[in-house]
RNA sequence: GCCGAUGUAGCUCAGCUGAUAGAGCAUCCGACUUGUAAUCGGAUGGUCGGGGGUUUGAGUCCCUCCAUCGGCUCCA
């Protein structure tokens, strides 16, 4: 028989053969390396019989599908490892995620990250034995029966869902409900280690029990293992929580949870990234404003957040009546424009605020500057005609772009939610709400996913995502079309007929949170802001005290030309005074001794990149003062 | 909110099966006056997250609350 591979070339095969004897001849070393076959575009086990005229890509591990079934025969691994060790242990459901792999276990009793090293153990023994991972298509009253006798009430439920003919993998005595593919024997996975142990609702309903998720990681060699272990660990030394406190920028307290102090450098860098969107926003026609933080329970009725939102929200009492603080900021802009009479020829209307919210978000979620109870949104809300709409979110989504390209984030996913369960209003708007931001991403051929009822309670959104340093997604800016606010507000224009019109309203945020934003910006750069972000951007270090004079000169030449510059005068080696600077990260190091006073220079040095050599005082300030401008 | 873990000096951490606490760094004082990532000596600093309990005796055991960490659910 023929087989097609990838490259569209023939290969002939006996008949009979399986995609491992394919793998085989085409070389010795992807016979190594495979661990299943993609047989026409379905993904299928190495053991599977090819026919005549098949499409057949071999799958190894350098592909993600080949991780994913590395990773899910792994949990395969850990989960009978785990009924080994814990018998009474009810298995749920095991998948391969991003970056590894996990299983859920329904235990009497807990399991301790003290149990992992046993688990890993039990693993090993598995691996070592070599033990063949085989398919059975079997019927479904076999496959109820053999779960029944194992008592495994989530696999009888599982099972009770699917269509059609079950498939069952085994590894000697021990099966899984499972549609695979799989490794062919538990041999493959040679390196593996236990993460982490984390609670997760059933069917992630959390109106179900609670079982309790083990999260593994592994991979074909050792070596590939420890290269992600080491990874890892870089990883954690550029958490924003990490940063914060070592740069000295924010703090938490347990006296407010939740809610970030911002110290002097972090207001530094706040204000900077805050003066740059206040240019940016002035430039493209916006009138900042400034809404209350407090404002009366009826308001907030009339907006829909009391009936949708009041879970999340804070409340005080003002003269008896009940006031709530914002968390949001359209019912204040919604007030302001209320506040005059608007013509068409107004529009688009646009208001710009930083606003400062406040929601309740339960405790167990907060997550440093990701995910905080008090933080800033670069909100704006865009009032306009409905023929502006689509111009209108155009733009929006590409000063989103330009800002995170001026930020160094060019990495950044878009998704477009959908009207959620919780909605307001009447489905038809919803539905143009949705084709209009639809369009606006299709007209910019913009890669997008969607998150079917992920919407605001009041319009469709579109979102923008950025990865944090363990590539966690968090969003941040956001556009939302919205018909509702300005129906329930009552909102009006006077159209050119005189008619009085109903406006179009679009909520947008850029960072979404300043917060938040903040946080990605640290990871990303691992501390290491970019001259124009950084709080402190020049070290003067005077090698001794004798150069202290020219050292001052030198501090305040940089300071005269508005640079952010700090002077070391403490009774220290230079040495000390480099690695203290080093480790605050600031950019730009002017070491000053006898022979820089004599010749007017400094000798520069550059974080991370070390000693760039001598110039002209005169030189450093303005290159500095160059390269700390904000970029246009 | 739920599951699990953690909480000892400003920071990072040690403190075995119960006998009222230690180190390094930071800080302060003194000496050194230094050429590109840590000079030396000394000193200060902790009702061991809060509260309750068991015990002759609790940092250590139990209960409870709070905060933090990893997830789940939820969200910018």
């Amino acid at each position: 028989m023929n087989i097609v591979l990838p490259d569209k070339n023939l290969k002939t095969l006996p008949d009979g053969a399986t995609a491992a004897h394919l793998a085989a001849a085409i070389s010795p070393r992807l016979a190594k390396e495979a661990l299943a076959a993609k047989v026409n575009n379905i993904l299928a086990d190495l053991g599977a019989p090819l026919h005549d005229n098949d499409s057949v890509e071999i799958i190894t591990f350098d592909s993600v599908e080949g991780k994913s079934v590395f990773w899910h025969s792994s949990s395969h691994i850990m989960a009978q490892a785990v009924q080994a060790i814990f018998p009474s242990a009810k298995i749920a459901i095991g998948p391969a995620i991003d970056n590894g792999f996990y299983y859920d276990f329904d235990t009497d009793k807990p399991i301790n990250p003290d149990d992992l090293p046993a688990i890993e153990a039990k693993m090993k023994e598995i691996v070592a034995k070599k033990t063949p991972i085989v398919r059975h298509a079997v019927s479904k009253a076999d496959a109820e029966k053999y779960f029944t006798g194992r008592n495994e009430p989530y696999k009888l439920e599982l099972l009770n869902d699917i269509q059609g003919e079950p498939t069952l993998y085994s590894q000697g005595e021990w099966q899984d409900l499972c549609r695979g593919p799989h490794v062919p024997d538990t041999g493959y996975i040679r390196a593996v280690k236990l993460l982490s142990i984390a609670g997760a609702y059933w069917r992630g309903s959390e109106k179900n029990k609670m079982l309790t998720r083990l999260y593994g990681i592994s991979f074909p060699k050792q070596s590939q293992l420890d290269e992600y272990i080491t990874m890892i660990e870089e990883a954690q030394k550029r958490d924003h929580r990490r940063l914060g406190k070592d740069l000295d920028l924010f703090s938490f307290h347990a006296e407010g949870a939740g809610f970030p102090f911002w110290h002097g450098r972090g207001m530094v860098l706040y204000n900077t990234i805050m003066d740059y969107s206040r240019a940016m926003h002035v430039a493209a026609g916006y009138q900042e404003v400034k809404t209350p933080m407090i404002l009366n329970e009826e308001l907030w009725h009339r907006s829909g957040h009391w009936d949708k939102y009041r879970e999340n929200m804070y409340f005080t009492t003002i003269d008896e009546i009940t006031h709530a603080v914002k968390p949001m900021n359209c019912p204040g802009g919604l007030l302001i424009y209320k506040n005059s009479a608007h013509s068409y020829r107004e529009f688009p209307i646009k208001y710009c605020e930083f606003g400062l919210v406040h929601r309740h978000e339960k405790a167990g979620v907060l997550h440093g500057l990701f995910r905080v109870r008090q933080f800033t949104q670069d909100d704006a809300h865009i009032f306009c005609l409905p023929h502006q709409i689509e111009p209108q979110i155009t733009e929006v989504i590409d000063s989103i772009t330009a800002m995170y390209r001026t930020f160094g984030f060019s990495d950044f996913a878009m998704e477009l939610s959908t009207r959620p369960e919780k909605f307001m209003g009447a489905p038809e708007l919803w539905d143009r709400a949705e084709t209009a931001l639809k369009n606006v991403l299709d007209a910019k051929k913009c890669a997008y996913k969607i998150n079917p009822g992920d919407g605001a309670f009041y319009g469709p959104k579109i979102d923008f995502h950025i990865k944090d340093c363990l590539s966690r997604s968090w969003q941040c800016g956001t556009v939302q079309l919205d018909f509702q606010m300005p129906e329930r507000f009552e909102l009006e224009y006077a159209d050119a007929d005189g008619t009085k019109k109903r406006p179009v309203m679009i909520h947008r945020a850029l960072f979404g949170s300043m917060e938040r934003f903040i946080g990605i910006m640290l990871e990303h750069y691992a501390g290491a802001l970019p001259v124009w972000l950084a709080p402190v951007q020049a070290k003067v270090i005077p090698i001794s005290d004798k150069s202290m004079a020219y050292a001052q000169q030198v501090y305040h030449a940089c300071s005269a030309a508005g640079i952010r510059v700090e002077l070391d005068d403490r009774s220290e080696k230079m040495g000390y005074k480099i690695r203290d600077a080093e480790t605050k990260k600031i950019p730009y190091m002017a070491v000053v001794g006898e022979k820089e006073a004599e010749a007017k220079t400094v000798s520069v040095r550059r974080h991370k990149d070390g000693d760039q050599g001598a110039r002209s005082l005169e030189s450093f300030v303005s290159a500095i003062a160059a390269e700390a401008k904000k970029p246009s």
